[in-house]
DNA sequence: GGATAATGATTCAAGCTTAAACGATACGAG
DNA sequence: CTCGTATCGTTTAAGCTTGAATCATTATCC
């Protein structure tokens, strides 16, 4: 999986982990991803889902930040879950610009039955390392996604 | 950025480990695709034209191999850097099924400029680790995305 | 208190992405 | 050679995603 990239040794070397990265998150992803096909379920669905059911009701804007979405994307997200009755959108009432968004009984039992399977394949998925390899890995994707500076 | 979830140990760093992993990727992406915008290249078209660059004419199908993504969206892809002028399509003679891309002169001019751009932005991005902790990323983001199993 | 600015949600246009269905082409078994 | 199968590219429908424009509501400043 070389580069065919000719420049300095840094260049390549930063731009071989940058693939790396970028194809490992993708590929895992997706065959992490691969089950929510059984509920009908889209990746950006099951985000919402998994938020509510961790963080409790939260207003739009706070789900955008927590998934790194838009609001135009939470409206849009929150439109199909609320038509397939999986969540409900209430304005907030002391400040009316807020929307929040919960959980429905039926949002709770879906996201309580398909999250365990989640997490198996993403333990199963993680199962190439060893347990002191992921943490290490978690460290290392923790400080390139902060984006500080090396010392 | 716990994971508020209850489960087992193994399970609970798996799931951190992920979530980490996504979400570098995610944001350093973000963060170094942003320059594309300059030349109204999306990320997509950036990796056909990166793609011929680095490894000359190739047919669709190899194309959407290389890149990981379905022949759908090779075609359209192919279709708007064709009408941009950047890529030119062309019946194989031997097998009449195969289409081949190549950059045209535009297109070359254009990716030579832009790469260069590109690869400062992830020297740039990567410099928040050490150059032996981009080595050790790479080679943990190799194994997880190679899906083999452990030992 | 009233004008102005900021904020949250929605809408819209554009493009990406996929899966599935389809047509054209090539290959292989008989 | 011919029929059946496999492969490549295209099309289509659905949904995601963004950025920009817009509307309603709230906060701020004088």
């Amino acid at each position: 999986m070389g580069t065919h990239f000719r420049g300095t040794a840094a260049q390549v070397r930063a731009l071989d982990a940058y693939i790396k990265l970028q194809r490992a998150a993708e590929s895992v992803g997706a065959r992490v991803c691969a089950h929510l096909a059984t509920d009908a379920l889209t990746v950006g669905q099951f985000g919402v889902l998994e938020a509510l059911l961790h963080l409790g009701p939260l207003c739009q804007r706070d789900l955008g930040a927590k998934l790194l979405r838009t609001g135009g994307n939470m409206t849009m997200v929150g439109d199909h879950l609320e038509a397939r009755g999986l969540v409900a959108r209430r304005r907030d009432a002391r400040n009316r610009r807020f929307v929040t968004v919960a959980l429905t009984a039926a949002g709770r039992r879906l996201i309580a039955r398909v999250f365990p399977r989640h997490a198996a394949a993403i333990a199963h998925e993680l199962a190439a390392l060893r347990p002191q390899e992921q943490v290490a890995l978690g460290r290392l994707c923790r400080r390139v996604g902060r984006g500080k500076p090396a010392e």
